[in-house]
RNA sequence: GGGGUGGUAGUUAAGUCGGUUAUAACGCCGGCCUGUCACGCCGGAGGCCGCGGGUUCGAGUCCCGUCCACCCCGCCA
């Protein structure tokens, strides 16, 4: 379907438009050109929107003026041509192009705007570096793939919003200005004029006023809305990013999880062509752990991890015996066709576990249907074979094992599990798995600070049975939370609510908040659920990390617009700058020191 | 805050053990070319080797510091 054009000058189509069936039609175009091919007599240029691209001739026998303007134009200028539409001989036809059955005779030219010399070449395989990118965006963006991820996460967004309206969910806008919170990440704080010395935040997410909104009666409500948090960067993280933010009354966690499966499940069919299996699988955290050393497990591969503690007591190996009194665990991981390996190969992978935070790798290779490697010999022929079965060990096979506290050696061999997997490319990329990960723990032990803090928020529910635990292991309490996971990468997350005031005032108890700091920094929501808050639930999907997966994209900052560099800067705008001192007077703020200057980096 | 990789022409990269005038491709400029589509051919210009300091007779190359970009850890309920 070409888009409509209305009211204008400029052009009659767009220009991924023009068909074999157009032959003959007189066309107005305009759009930049892309590339000129210049052969001394007839003179070719293509010219690009973000439609598509079309190829112009110009003929110096029948259009001299035009021709002699043809020859002038450079890379990027924008032109208005007018000419008539020539079906291509055979020969001629330009597969790679949606209008290489055509060509457009050029009669006549305008160059509406010149461009200068450009930093780098507006195509595909752009090998510029990302800073440079960064600094001519609007030159980047002209990429057709840059274009096409962004197009992209239209689409998404548009179909996601569809969805979201035919399930009755609202969307309502909630406040940019809001206030600090003490629980999560650091806040990003805005000054306020009227009140001086006082702050608003800006949001980590809308989780209180769309609990709120809840309690308001307006029973489901949604926003794509940008949050914000003052955190490092990573290549799937930056301190903004977009949430597809849902809350839903008189409903549970598998309601929610009905509904976002239906939203994803459209986005990929509209994004990627591809029916999604559904209902998506379901894994409880203990069991994501356990097999794959991860909460957001990419299952598109195997590498599974077994625990092997019983087996590894029977050993004769220090270091399991040790760990194992100690209450430790021995987990190992099969790596088919591992015995390959050469003893460089190895060490490297010793030293990735170490650096993993292990403190060292023990492993056998089966070769020749007996063990080998440096720690074979501590293992008696039971045991051995107690372990073959365990994990399944196959001729010409590697095993690898972590000894230590649980969920530290699970993470270890998961981080180790992905690491091997890029390496010996085992993860198929077109795949996409997508599976909830449910039945998370409620609280996480802050060693350094010894106290309890929420693993997912303080508004999360515990599962009904394991409400009892608050009093008596409040850590082997589970969340009624739920994450969802793409490709190993956690794309939303959620959980039911907790609607009970007891439970909430339990909740703020364990987390150390008392009565009065639990008026002072969430005294509405605690309002608001005095006067008759429904059973609701939610969650939040992470748009950019979405996108970036359905995209094929490396990095967030590909299907972002105008992203921030790793020190969260725009080197666009040249964002965050300086302000002057009668703003910051305005302000009642005096710097305590001033920003030092740049070291000059040109 | 910590670890790693990188920074050389407009761009992307090469540059050996420290040694003569710092290479190449693309781009740019000039010329030629009437069927290309990454057009082709000939010629030319273009460098604060990120920045500062040090070692040395001599530094793109070695050392120290620093800035910037990226990846990771910490951090991110």
């Amino acid at each position: 379907m070409p888009l409509p054009i209305g009211t204008t000058p400029y052009r009659t189509h767009h220009l991924g438009e023009l068909r074999d069936t157009d032959d003959g039609r007189n066309v107005v175009l305009s759009g930049w050109v892309h590339r000129v091919r210049d052969h001394g007599g007839v003179v070719f240029a293509d010219l690009r929107d973000r439609q598509g691209i079309t190829q112009v001739v110009f003929q110096p026998d029948t259009d001299a003026e035009a021709h002699r303007t043809a020859e002038s134009l450079k890379d990027e200028f924008v032109v208005r041509i007018e000419g008539t539409v020539r079906k291509r001989p055979a020969e001629m036809v330009n597969s790679k192009l949606a209008t290489g059955a055509i060509e457009i005779v050029g009669h006549k030219v305008e160059i509406l705007n010149r461009a200068r010399t450009l930093p780098f070449a507006i195509e595909d395989e752009s090998s510029a570096g990302e800073a440079l990118r960064l600094q001519y965006r609007f030159l980047d963006l002209r990429r057709p793939v840059m274009r096409d991820n962004i197009i992209l996460r239209h689409r998404l967004a548009q179909e996601m919003r569809r969805r979201l309206d035919a399930w009755g969910f609202l969307e309502i806008e909630t406040p940019m200005l809001t206030k600090s919170t003490p629980e999560g990440a650091r806040d990003f704080l805005v000054p306020s004029r009227l009140a001086p010395g006082k702050f608003f935040a800006l949001p980590q997410s809308p989780q209180i006023f769309k609990q709120v909104l809840m309690v308001s009666g307006l029973d489901r409500y949604y926003q794509i809305v940008r949050c914000f948090r003052d955190e490092d960067l990573r290549a799937d993280r930056q301190p903004e990013f977009t949430q597809v933010d849902l809350e839903m009354s008189f409903a549970g966690a598998d309601a929610v999880m009905e509904v976002v499966e239906d939203v994803v499940a459209s986005a990929i069919r509209v994004g990627r062509d591809v029916e999604v299996k559904r209902p998506f699988h379901r894994m409880t955290y203990a069991e994501a752990m356990s097999r794959f050393g991860s909460d957001k497990p990419d299952v598109r591969f195997g590498l599974e991890l077994r625990e092997v503690t019983a087996a590894a007591g029977r050993s004769e190996m220090k270091v399991f015996l040790e760990v194992v009194k100690g209450g430790g665990v021995v987990i190992g991981m099969r790596v088919p066709g591992g015995a390959a390996f050469s003893r460089t190969e190895m060490d490297a992978l010793s030293a990735v576990a170490v650096s993993f935070g292990a403190k060292g790798l023990g492993w056998i290779k089966k070769q020749q249907g007996a063990w080998t490697g440096q720690i074979a010999k501590f293992f008696p022929d039971a045991v051995r074979a107690e372990i073959d079965q365990s994990l399944e060990m196959g001729e010409g096979d590697l095993a690898v094992f972590v000894a230590g506290a649980k969920r530290a050696s699970q993470e270890i061999l998961g981080r180790l599990r992905l690491h091997l997997g890029e390496q010996m490319k085992l993860i198929p990329q077109d795949e996409l798995a997508l599976l909830w990960v449910t039945e998370f723990p409620l609280l996480d032990f802050d060693a350094e600070a010894r106290r309890w803090v929420a693993m997912h928020h303080p508004f999360t529910s515990p599962l009904d049975e394991d409400v009892p635990l608050l009093d008596t292991d409040p850590g082997a309490a589970r969340s009624d939370a739920y994450d969802l996971v793409l490709n190993g990468s956690e794309v939303g997350g959620g959980s039911v609510r907790i609607h009970a005031e007891p439970v909430q005032e339990r909740m703020f108890e364990l987390l150390g908040i008392g009565a009065e700091e639990a008026r002072e920094k969430f005294g509405f929501l605690l309002d608001a659920l005095s006067f008759g808050a429904p059973p609701h639930a939610g969650l939040a999907i992470g748009l950019d990390r979405l996108v970036t997966i359905l995209a094929g994209a490396q990095s967030i900052r590909d299907v972002i617009a105008f992203p921030k560099t790793q020190k969260g800067a725009c080197p666009l705008s040249g964002a965050p700058a300086e302000v002057a001192d009668a703003q910051l007077r305005e302000l009642n703020i005096r710097l305590a020191r001033t920003a030092p200057t740049d070291g000059g980096n040109k």
